[in-house]
DNA sequence: TACTGATTTAGTACTTGGTACTAAAACGTG
DNA sequence: CACGTTTTAGTACCAAGTACTAAATCAGTA
């Protein structure tokens, strides 16, 4: 047995995600087992055959053409003062949670405030340079999370962004991001 | 005859932009001709049977979504060994990067490195409660990430996953993440 | 009216990527 | 060793076709 059913199932999976136009016939050559042990692991996860997963796509693709476009900032600024403070609101909705639970991936939270940490800072290039993160709180779907990002402490080459993030009054995520910058006021 | 051959050629390309899913079937019965004339007519119109249609809006439908989109894991997982280690590879691209510099957005890499880690938890529920990163240096348009994730401790409730993340042999990102998990073994 | 070419229909064999089901084998662990 | 789990094998069947052959029908005309 080269791999376990578990590990297998969740490769499956995985693998799934990024190619969804797999045979059953492709993956069992690629696992290494039978087209029927294939067959048994999508029961098992749910996963419907290669027409349904190519109908949904088509479908999805169809009814509503997707706009999701990579924003420079993730969320909507809604205050900023330069190398000071500002503060992003990002809803929390259907692309960013889990499937399975309808909890926020968490690095849909950290791209918020991470890119709202590098927009506060005044500089030509800035980068983030270390962080240290804690998610207080899982956040579900439809819950607005406002990001509330403040400079703390300013060197030469590096800048303290210390960002909270909340839902209602309750803090989710906090985090302090060490942000490098460079040929600042140019 | 109810209507020319021409006629009906005309509104069947026309009902096809409109519903893409329909059957050579159905289209057979809505004109009230044999399914082999509809064939005939699709065939002088050089237009592909429902599955290559549904394949095709698909394939242009992922093609465009695919990086917007919520994946489990952000890159394509090549090792797994649950609750051992994993190995994750991403390559940059435009989405990835700031347009200014063509330097990639911290949150793509933590992304994979966090999804990672959430990964080779084997649990129900795998949430990160908190995690410390280091982006070591900037990685590049085009650069392909490799992401090694170790399980290195583990206590009732919480995994530890260090991440590393390289482009050829050098690191460009690390991180120590808490993930918090439940339901183990259920 | 009979003939002719275009159009339509019928029917068969075969394809892909499956489902649904039964049954046998192999594995692995107490 | 026995027993449950996991894997494999194999069959019948399905949708929605392709590819092909052949017959029937129609429409206009010589």
């Amino acid at each position: 047995m080269r791999l376990s059913k578990r590990e297998r199932q969740k490769k499956l999976k995985l693998a799934l995600e990024a190619e969804p136009f797999l045979t059953d016939e492709e993956m069992a050559r690629r696992y290494g087992v039978s087209i029927q042990t294939i067959r048994l692991d999508r029961m098992e996860l749910g996963i419907p055959e290669l027409r349904g997963r190519m109908k949904h796509m088509a479908e999805r693709n169809f009814d509503h053409v997707r706009s999701l476009y990579p924003e420079e900032v993730i969320g909507q600024v809604t205050e900023l003062k330069l190398d000071q403070s500002g503060v992003s609101k990002l809803e929390i909705r259907e692309e960013h949670v889990f499937a399975r639970n309808r909890i926020a991936r968490g690095h849909h939270l950290f791209a918020q405030a991470n890119s709202l940490a590098v927009a506060v800072v005044d500089a030509e290039l800035v980068l983030t340079a270390t962080a240290s993160i804690r998610f207080v709180r899982p956040v579900r779907l439809g819950e607005i999370c406002v990001a509330k990002a403040h400079v703390t402490h300013v060197t030469p080459r590096r800048t303290q962004v210390d960002v909270r993030t909340f839902v209602e009054d309750e803090t989710v995520f906090q985090g302090i991001f060490d942000v490098y910058r460079s040929k600042e006021d140019q």
